[in-house]
DNA sequence: GGCCCATGTTCAT
DNA sequence: TGAACCTGGGCCT
């Protein structure tokens, strides 16, 4: 489930599965069987994410191009894979295990030009090392946008989607409504910091958790909670449960067709 | 079995 | 702003 953090997972899973040695692959669903057919028995040379887009690289063939979307998932494991299903795009296997995509919007061969054009559109991405922050301060600063959209737009920060949008501004006390314009430097500055932190540790633990230890229901003398996207988080789908921090009703709206959460008391009536 | 929902994006109007 | 695309899980009957 595809936040900037599940794709640097998967280069990661796929560099150290299946890099340097021949891979075989197929789709047997068919939307790829063409090009699956030229790649099988290529050699993975490496993988690389950019936000929400992932790259498998196979030297003079090109990339393969993933975008998970909304629905895409990839199962993997060690060992011989299950029996295929029909709505598997692309099945990888090799010595180190396997991989099945379903559900990608997309899933292409591409080469090093268009791969350069894919970057070319996406902002900085808080997981990639060499980016940082400056260019999204350019563009936020000069906005009259809600931060709230400008965060889940991957031109201007490559990689945050709804659940980190939401964490991150609760986090910061940022009311999600203010225009990029109002927020100074220092707020953006403590943003993307926190961004780099919560998604490398999302990399690491493979969800998404942002409660920090002194807020968790533990601390706070409250029973135990896991929320059913599998992390701990302070406002991403907790409409109408008390806040972990004031205990006001956490609020939901719809904001550019994806639903907004905040707390109207930590961080303002979000209208 | 059907319906709704979801951590996303693009294209048409 | 709305529809389309892609899949699976949860909940209902």
């Amino acid at each position: 489930m595809p936040e900037g953090h599940t794709l640097h997972r998967l280069a990661a899973d796929h560099d150290q599965r299946f890099g340097g040695r021949p891979v075989r692959a197929a789709s047997p669903q068919g939307k790829f069987a063409a090009s699956a057919a030229l790649l099988d028995g290529a050699v993975l040379d490496g993988a690389e994410a950019h936000g929400k887009h992932l790259f498998l690289g196979f030297g003079p063939l090109g990339w393969v191009h993933i975008h998970l979307g909304l629905f895409g998932k990839v199962a993997q494991g060690p060992g011989t894979p299950p029996p295929p299903t029909d709505t598997i795009r692309l099945r990888l296997t090799g010595p180190g295990g396997w991989s099945d995509l379903r559900g990608p919007t997309a899933c292409a061969l591409i080469d090093d030009e268009a791969k350069a054009a894919v970057h070319a559109r996406l902002g900085p991405d808080p997981l990639r090392e060499a980016d940082d922050g400056e260019a999204a301060w350019t563009r936020i600063s000069r906005s009259r946008t809600t931060i709230a959209a400008l965060l889940m737009d991957q031109k201007i920060v490559a990689g945050v989607g709804n659940v980190y949008r939401a964490e991150v501004l609760f986090r910061h006390g940022i009311d999600p409504a203010r225009p990029g314009r109002s927020l100074s430097r220092a707020e953006w500055d403590a943003l993307w910091a926190d961004l780099r932190v919560l998604m490398r540790e999302g990399v690491r633990l493979g969800r998404i958790d942002t409660v920090r230890p002194e807020h968790t229901p533990e601390a706070m003398g409250r029973p135990p909670r896991r929320d059913d996207h599998g992390g701990e988080v302070y406002v991403y789908r907790r409409a109408h449960l008390p806040c972990l921090i004031c205990g006001t009703e956490i609020r939901t709206r719809e904001l550019a067709g994806r639903n907004l959460f905040w707390c109207p008391r930590c961080q303002g009536s979000g209208a």
